[in-house]
RNA sequence: GGCGACAUAGCCAAGUGGUAAGGCCACGGUCUGCAAAACCGUUAUUCCCCAGUUCAAAUCUGGGUGUCGCCUCCA
C-alpha cells in the first residue's frame, strides 16, 4: 500500500493530500531565453520534474505547461531598464529572435541531460500576444486598469484580495519601497502593456489597441495557463522568489478577469545557494551551468541525484566538494546495482516490490521528501533479507521517479583499451582527454613498471607509479593482469 | 526600514514532543608485494547560546547571536 500523495501548498502554507478529478493541469514558470539557465534554475525544473513523475506514479494523468518566455523583459522596473533580450542581442551580435533559439535549444540540452520529461506543451510567450492582448482588453473592460505615460497598469486597489496570497502588508511595502513609483498609483500595481518609447524601436514590439507596445511582465503565464489548461488549475509552480510578485499578481489579474479562483495548489521550489548561503543568480554573475559542470567530467545525472540531497523546500548549498561527492555517490549506488542486482529481469509480483519499497513511497508520497527516498533505496540494497531479483525490480520501479538510469548500463565510448609496445593491455578510463604523446609515455612506464614488478623491484614499481600520480594518472593493476589508468 | 527563513558530525543533509536517517569524506579490517577498486565495520550522550514549559524537547515558548532571502527582472 502507498500512502496518498502529500503536497505543501503555498497557500495554505501547510502539507494538504492532493487531489484530483483524472486529470492534473499544472503550469510551471519556465526559462526566459536570454541566457545559459544556470544549474540552481535546474534544480527547481528537476524538482517538478519530481512532482510530475510522483503524481503519475499516484495514478493521475497530467497535463503538464512550461513556459518558454523570449519577450524581453526590462531589466529593472523604471524606464532607464534595458530589456534582457536585447541586451543577450547586444552581447552576441545576434537577433533578439536568434537569441531566443540558441538558449531555447540549450535549455531543451540540459533538461534532456538531467532526464527531466517534457511537458505536454512549451508555449512560448511570442506565439500568444492575442491572447494577452485579449485578457488586458478584459481587465479594462472590467475597469481593472488605469492608463500611464508608459503603459497600462492593474489597479491592486480594485482587488483588495491582492495582499492574501503572499499575506503581505501593502503599508511596509510602501515603505520599504527603493524603486521609482513613476505614475503608478500605489507600489503594488503592475504593468499589463508598456508601451514603445516614442524616440526608439524596440526590437520585439506589437500593435495593440492601446498602441505599439509589448506586454507586462505577469500576463504572459496568465494567458498561456489558461489558453492550455482550464480554470482553476490544479498545480502551478515555481521558484520561490516568484510567490509575492509574479504569483501575486497573476492571481490578481486572472481572478479579476475571470471572476473564479485561478489556481488550487501552489508549489515553490526554494534556491540552489553558494557556500556562504547567497543564491546562485545571474544577475551577480555567481552562476555555474550545467555545461560546466559536464567540462568537469561530472554527469548531470550525478547534479540530478545532488538535488535529491536536500528537500526542495530548502536551501540546498552548492560547492565543488558537494557536487563531487554526489557523483561519487551516483558512481557506487550504480556499481551497487550492477554488482547486487541479477542479470536478468524477473517477474516478482507488485506486493512484494510495494512492499521493498515501502519507505520509498513513504517519503515521496510525503511532499517529495527525496532525501529521505533515497535513504530508503541506500537501505534497501543493503538489506540481506532483500533478494538481488527483488532489488533489480524495486530500482526499476523507483527511477520511474528518480529517473537516474540505474539499471542502465554505462556505454563503454569513456574507456579506451590500448596496447603497449610491451605487450601489455592498458584500459583508460575517466574524464579528462590526455594528448596522444601523453598517453604513449604512460603505456611506456606501464611497460617499466611491469617489467620492475616482474623482477620483484618493488622500489622502482612504486616509483614509477608515483610518476604517474605526477602525470595525473592512478594505475590499479587488474586481476587479469591488465593495468587500469585512471586520469585526472 | 519592513517581512520572512534558516542554524543538526569534517562536508551535504533528514528528522516538528518519545530519546539523532542517509550520502560523501575519514578511520579500522578483509584482499593486495604495496596500492587502487570492492566488501565488512566504526565515527554526534548530542542538535548556535541562555532561560522556560513538560514525565519527556533537535523538535514547543521567550530572549540573544549569526547567516541568508524577499521587498526590483530573477528558479
Amino acid at each position: 500500500m502507498r500512502p496518498a500523495l502529500r503536497l505543501f501548498n503555498t497557500a495554505s502554507l501547510s502539507v494538504e493530500e492532493f487531489k484530483a478529478d483524472g486529470t492534473v493541469g499544472m503550469y510551471c514558470c519556465g526559462p526566459t531565453v536570454y541566457n545559459y539557465q544556470h544549474i540552481g534554475n535546474m534544480r527547481t525544473y528537476i524538482f517538478e520534474d519530481i512532482l510530475r513523475r510522483a503524481l503519475k506514479a499516484a495514478g493521475f494523468k497530467v497535463n503538464h505547461v512550461v513556459n518558454i518566455t523570449d519577450v524581453g523583459h526590462l531589466t529593472d522596473d523604471a524606464d532607464s531598464g534595458d530589456d534582457k533580450m536585447e541586451k543577450g542581442a547586444e552581447r552576441e551580435g545576434k537577433t533578439v529572435w536568434d537569441i531566443a533559439q540558441k538558449y531555447t535549444n540549450t535549455f531543451m540540452q540540459n533538461i534532456d541531460a538531467l532526464n527531466i520529461e517534457h511537458p505536454e506543451a512549451f508555449p512560448r510567450a511570442t506565439d500568444h500576444i492575442p491572447e494577452m492582448i485579449a485578457m488586458v482588453q478584459t481587465l479594462i473592460d472590467k475597469g481593472f486598469t488605469y492608463t500611464t505615460d508608459d503603459g497600462i497598469y492593474f489597479d491592486t486597489a480594485k482587488f483588495p484580495d491582492y495582499v492574501k496570497f503572499a499575506r503581505l502588508d501593502p503599508e511596509q511595502l510602501m515603505a520599504g519601497a527603493r524603486i521609482d513609483m513613476g505614475e503608478k498609483h500605489s507600489n503594488t500595481d503592475f504593468a499589463l502593456w508598456k508601451f514603445s518609447p516614442k524616440d526608439k524601436k524596440r526590437a520585439m514590439e506589437w500593435d495593440s489597441p492601446w498602441g505599439v507596445g509589448f506586454p507586462g511582465w505577469h500576463i504572459e503565464c496568465s494567458a498561456m495557463s489558461l489558453k492550455y489548461l482550464s480554470q482553476p488549475l490544479d498545480i502551478h509552480c515555481g521558484g520561490a522568489d516568484h510567490i509575492r510578485i509574479h504569483h501575486t499578481n497573476e492571481i490578481a489579474q486572472v481572478e479579476a478577469a475571470t471572476g473564479k479562483k485561478f489556481c488550487r495548489h501552489w508549489l515553490h521550489g526554494e534556491w540552489l545557494v553558494m557556500e556562504k548561503g547567497e543564491k546562485m543568480s545571474k544577475s551577480k554573475g555567481l552562476f555555474v551551468t550545467l555545461d560546466v559542470l559536464k567540462k568537469e567530467g561530472i554527469n548531470p545525472l550525478a547534479y540530478r541525484l545532488y538535488c535529491f540531497s536536500a528537500h526542495y523546500r530548502s536551501p540546498l548549498k552548492f560547492s565543488w566538494t558537494g557536487i563531487e561527492s554526489a557523483a561519487q555517490s551516483y558512481a557506487s549506488l550504480k556499481k551497487q546495482v550492477a554488482s547486487s542486482a541479477a542479470k536478468t529481469d524477473s517477474d516478482l509480483s507488485s506486493t512484494r516490490i510495494d512492499e521493498v519499497l515501502t519507505a520509498f513511497w513513504a517519503a515521496v508520497n510525503d511532499d517529495l521528501n527525496m532525501p529521505r527516498a533515497l535513504a530508503a533505496i541506500w537501505d534497501m540494497l543493503k538489506d540481506g533479507s532483500i533478494t538481488a531479483d527483488e532489488k533489480r525490480a524495486a530500482l526499476k520501479i523507483a527511477d520511474t521517479i528518480l529517473a537516474l538510469d540505474l539499471l542502465k548500463v554505462e556505454a563503454a565510448d569513456s574507456v579506451t583499451e590500448k596496447i603497449s609496445s610491451g605487450g601489455s593491455k592498458v584500459v583508460f578510463t575517466g574524464s579528462k582527454e590526455f594528448s596522444d604523446e601523453h598517453v604513449t609515455r604512460v603505456l611506456s612506464i606501464v611497460d617499466a613498471r611491469k617489467a620492475a614488478k616482474l623482477e620483484k623491484n618493488w622500489a622502482e614499481s612504486d616509483r614509477l607509479r608515483d610518476e604517474l600520480v605526477a602525470m595525473g594518472v592512478i594505475a590499479k593493476d587488474m586481476k587479469d593482469g591488465s593495468t587500469e589508468c585512471v586520469l585526472k
